[in-house]
DNA sequence: TGAGCCATCCCGAGAAAACGGGATGTCGCT
DNA sequence: AGCGACATCCCGTTTTCTCGGGATGGCTCA
């Protein structure tokens, strides 16, 4: 758990525009054995096209607030080119859109500028030992969130076979196309679905679907 | 950031079935200025049962694998009880399951038995403070989880007015009802409806709403 | 052995949706 | 002025759903 440390240095780019926080990440890197900052850059568009040429580091350490192309936006054209780099977001904009759509692409990790910096060096460990860096703020933030998903579980308990046609409808096939695949009669399908009607408390197949993928969507 | 340091200790309970980890975290705690261990517990009902009776702790570490009900289970009858103590979840299995459930359940934190003690230690102040503690490990297993829900994000570009619609149908609303409250036709309706099965590639609302509550969800 | 739950099948009337047209007007851009 | 995207409205036919029944057999549990 504690074999990073004397193993051989990690490579990292830094995609940060201020000025000023980059020079005190790079001081930082510099007296740190285990990471090489190889490269600094401060557009994800100069990273892009430095991506296209070098080879890849293990981390990019990129900042959301740039000018030109977004953070956001650059980290899966990072992962395209560079699928087995770890993108580390660090910047100081912890919204919640702003994480979520950071983590939706691809970000391995999250951390704030206001951490600790020795939090910024271990989370680099972490992310390329395949963990993920997550400022603990934000991570209560991700917590909420996912709280919130599968919430309104109350009673809607389908039998499997109610919700296998629930599922089959959901696609988009009709109930005599759903009869024929289980090889059962348009009728009984038509029962099962009455009575999914009833359970979930809903008088139409879009309501039914809706309920269905959003809560027990699994 | 670093505020909790030399402020007042923090009362703590422990929940932990095995005597040797648990007189361990004892001994940590003890010679640690910003903890106050007050209660050790071998099982659920025991600390729910002190529940009743004492005044709650900041925080609750909670060991999972516990005989008879299960720190799961507990999790919420904790939060019920004391809905301002924060449950750390502090125990050896990080499968996908356990994790989730004890989140959706209301853990604040989920630390693993083989993390460091300090990693703990300073877990214990991330949750009072408001913050999640998350082992990184676990950290990553959710945010794999997270990317995997709004996955397919392809291209099915709707309007304002379609999508707005779809919405409204999604509810479980008929064409009709619709038309009324957004004040116009039901042919106009209709007509929406239609471009949007074209956009999607659909020929039923319900298909139309599976896809646009698994990607567009939001 | 009866009660309950589940899955299965059946019918018919009326409601709603699907679909393939055709049509008008607005707005912004060129 | 024209083009394209969007929103609006209209009609008729065919298809599918919705929902009110009613009915049977299997299974489990008390």
């Amino acid at each position: 758990m504690t074999e990073s440390t004397s193993t051989k240095p990690i490579s990292v780019w830094l995609v940060e525009d201020n000025r000023h926080f980059s020079e005190a990440i790079e001081c930082i890197f510099e007296s740190e054995d285990g990471i090489n900052l190889k490269e600094s850059f401060r557009s994800a568009e100069a990273v892009l096209k430095a991506l296209a040429k070098k080879t890849p580091p293990q981390v990019i350490i990129l900042d959301l607030g740039l000018p030109g192309m977004s953070g956001i936006e650059a980290i899966p054209e990072i992962l395209q080119h560079a699928p087995k780099c770890h993108v580390l977001v660090l910047t100081t904009d912890d919204g919640r859109s702003k994480v979520l759509a950071a983590i939706a692409n691809g970000a391995a990790g999250y951390l704030l500028k206001g951490d600790d910096l020795d939090a910024i060096v271990s989370g680099i460990r972490d992310v390329v030992d395949g963990r993920a860096a997550i400022n603990s703020r934000v991570s209560r933030m991700i917590l909420d969130i996912f709280r919130k998903i599968p919430k309104p579980p109350p009673e809607a308990k389908l039998t499997s076979r109610e919700s296998e046609i629930l599922c089959l409808l959901a696609d988009g096939k009709i109930k005599k196309e759903v009869a024929d695949q289980l090889g059962i009669s348009y009728y009984t399908v038509d029962t099962h679905v009455k009575r999914i009607y009833k359970k979930l408390q809903v008088n139409n197949l879009s309501g039914a679907i809706a309920r269905m993928t959003q809560s027990g969507g699994e």
